[in-house]
DNA sequence: CTAATATTGTGTAATAGATACACATTTAGT
DNA sequence: ACTAAATGTGTATCTATTACACAATATTAG
């Protein structure tokens, strides 16, 4: 099949590449996994296992098989990794330098997915993985900061469009645990009239007719995102 | 190199797969070369050279040579093609799923590039080469109707936002003639008077004091680009 | 040289959305 | 019963968006 793809590919060049050369290219996926707890936005990392990378944390990234749906691929690394599947999950953006990986040519496919860090205890199957803060970050393996930079600036672009963020609060929720993973994520304070008028506005909650328990101050009414609402 | 890879990122797998497995893996760009002439977008394809989409046209794309950067490759095909250099060029998603190539596995990042039409003669090169309105496509070969309408609608998302649009104009150009671009973008009319006001406050124009010379009609005021506006 | 055509250039009123801002109420804890 | 901490709510101001009409200017055809 190799030798199809460059004879049928290659037909308006004029140099010349062994075949061999055009399958030296690995393909992976990385998975920018975040979650919040404690009005902090935290990010999924592993320690890296190479040499050049000692001390260093990584995203969670997998070559992807020859068989495999890139997308496939990243639920996958998600699904492997915490155990969970039907969580959100989007592509965000390729890397493809040569020079990225140092053992080798890897072009990677960055997503991004959001999940209930509480809900879900996740069985951290080898216990190299742990949540950051994403604030926290300085360095990361590979060009791994870059990836989750544009993750990260892909999701504050989105979370007021789309009822993304719904995907790391529990089921029930208050209108000031939203506002608060809004002012993590956003990295600004809201004013809470006005952040209750615009969210109330875009349709996507129902009032679940409960309050809070367990607060050490005036419960506030609990809300669900809308059934109708699919980002 | 290609086994050091492996070895290093499967550390957490149970599965075998041979080495060569992983590399059987083809990595390609495809462009959404987009131009804008008589009112209409237009994008430029090639006829598909491949016995199964005989008869349609595809995308301009090739594979990723092992030793060139994703963007490199991305710029190389659009520059072989065109003759161009310093055109607008950027990365849009990324299509990898296992079925997209008859021929193998290729995963293909898509990219898109604005450029004038009429002030750079082509050098179509291979005259297989040619322009199509974007409205008239129906069908393209591979997965590359898909690829084309994520790329028109990035654009869409984009052109309000940043002074992408002036890419498809040459460096005069009349307010009448900008607000024509976008029409054809966005596909929708808009108001003349309100088109005027919304792009005057983004100080993207400067007025070059000059008029429109060869109309049948009251000639317009010349502008453009302001020259601190980087996309 | 006049009339017809095609398009330029311009402003205002109405509506919708974003921002700034303060106080009485409710619960838990002491 | 008092304190601490958060809830729930409305209005005025500003900014942006929309809808809408008419006189001025160049070219072309007669």
């Amino acid at each position: 099949m190799p030798e199809r793809i460059i004879t049928r590919l290659k037909n308006a060049e004029t140099e010349k590449i062994s075949h061999q050369d055009y399958f030296n290219i690995a393909v992976s996926v990385d998975c920018v996994i975040l979650g919040y707890e404690n009005r902090e936005l935290k990010v999924l990392l592993i320690k890296s296992d190479l040499e050049e990378f000692k001390g260093l944390h990584s995203l969670l990234g997998d070559l992807v098989r020859p068989d495999e749906d890139l997308d496939a691929a990243s639920y996958r690394v998600l699904n492997e990794r915490t155990g969970l599947d039907d969580v959100f999950l989007e592509q965000v953006q390729t890397f493809g330098n040569t020079n990225r990986h140092p053992s080798g040519r890897v072009v990677t496919t960055a997503y991004y997915s959001l999940l209930d860090i509480r809900n879900h205890r996740l069985q951290l199957s080898n216990n190299e993985l742990s949540w950051h803060s994403v604030h926290s970050i300085k360095k990361l393996a590979f060009d791994h900061h870059a990836i989750l930079q544009s993750c990260l600036s892909r999701l504050r672009e989105q979370v007021m469009e789309r009822p993304l963020i719904f995907n790391l609060l529990s089921t029930k929720f208050s209108l000031r645990e939203l506002q608060e993973v809004y002012e993590a994520i956003l990295g600004v304070g809201l004013d809470r009239r006005n952040f209750r008028k615009k969210i109330m506005l875009k349709d996507w909650l129902t009032d679940l007719k409960e309050i809070e328990t367990n607060v050490p101050h005036r419960p506030g009414r609990l809300y669900k995102l809308n059934k109708e609402c699919k980002a």
